[in-house]
DNA sequence: GGCGAACTGTGATCCGGATCACATCTTTTT
DNA sequence: AAAAAGATGTGATCCGGATCACAGTTCGCC
């Protein structure tokens, strides 16, 4: 399937839209390929862009004082990523997102989205959809984070996303997690 | 100021409406008043409505096998609230949410909302961006979680929302940042 | 095809915060 | 006004997970 397509039916899975809307949606976006351990976006960067992930596997992640790297988010095909703190408020970018493996995304600037979203009813729509969608994800790891322990965090993720166990290094999991790697690692001595 | 004011002024901060528009938003809402302890959602309700908080402090919680509460989110003035979760994919509600103190609410039903994003614009664009302000928050609270020590987060809840910190009892506040009533207790020997 | 870097497992030790237990003190309720 | 329920502080003990240290393995690269 081309990513053309892959994007269709990815807004189709929330809104319709007709040929013609989504001609007008696809014009605003472009390709961008990387490599493997290539930044998309790094700290202190204007962030302009909204990335789809047309292909591959991607993570955002915070730098601490003493840099450690704690990971937020991660994005393989068609998940969307970006620093939304630095877009929407326009800010310098507290984030930095990175490619774990060879990717293919699709940009979209926000100054487009606004347009998009103020012509395209539909796809306004959409965008409501996906925050509310994200926002109650969020939710559901706050709760996690606040009341299970490392072992109940990695049994749910292994319940909600098996795909994403198989192909983030541990080191990298347990960032997402917030445990250590090593005490991952003791984890699943007991199971599989 | 009355709460008809309170609510267009707090649609003023990122939409511009006009009155016929704020008139027709308005229409839709009812007030609710509520004393303290009592609930606005139980878990397993049906939720059907949005809550503006315009009077009080309300807290959304989620109650555990073991019967221990956790608090995802506290609403005061001009503060948004309800179980997105159940409101979004119409299942029964998994979060409780009640009055810390005697409050008022503005109730919008999802229904409704849908209806006039439909119509107005400018409506559809404040809910969007209520939500992605909402999101990045949340991402920051997940960070704070992930890599800060119970310190380090109640002095940053500290900084954002002092004025909560003076209305909600530590027990309340300890299940909000993740750490037992005791080991708060503790934290604040040294300071102030 | 060999060298360095990233990845993963595992042992030993340590410590932050949970848990348990009790003592005020303050609100509510009746 | 008394009784019950909630809020807060504080000591003693315990344990999950962090940290430190090292080893084996796999991967990308000159």
């Amino acid at each position: 399937m081309d990513i053309k397509t892959q994007l269709r039916q990815h807004f189709a899975q929330l809104v319709s839209l007709t040929d013609d809307e989504f001609e007008r949606i696809w014009s605003h976006f472009s390709l961008k390929k990387l490599k493997k351990r290539q930044f998309l976006v790094q700290e202190g960067d204007h962030v302009k862009y909204h990335y789809f992930v047309a292909k591959g596997l991607l993570k955002a992640s915070y730098t601490d004082e003493s840099g450690k790297e704690h990971i937020l988010q991660f994005a393989m095909e068609d998940w969307w990523i970006s620093d939304y703190l630095a877009l929407y408020n326009n800010t310098p970018a507290t984030l930095s997102i990175d490619c774990i493996e060879d990717s293919e995304v699709l940009t979209l600037s926000d100054e487009d989205r606004q347009k998009l979203t103020r012509e395209i009813h539909a796809f306004s729509n959409f965008f409501l959809q996906k925050k509310n969608a994200g926002y109650v994800g969020l939710q559901q790891r706050v709760l996690l984070l606040l009341f299970k322990n490392p072992r109940e965090r990695y049994e749910r993720l292994q319940e909600l996303q098996p795909r994403l166990l198989q192909r983030v290094p541990k080191t990298l999991l347990a960032s997402y997690l917030g445990v250590s790697r090593e005490s991952l690692s003791r984890l699943y001595q007991g199971e599989l």
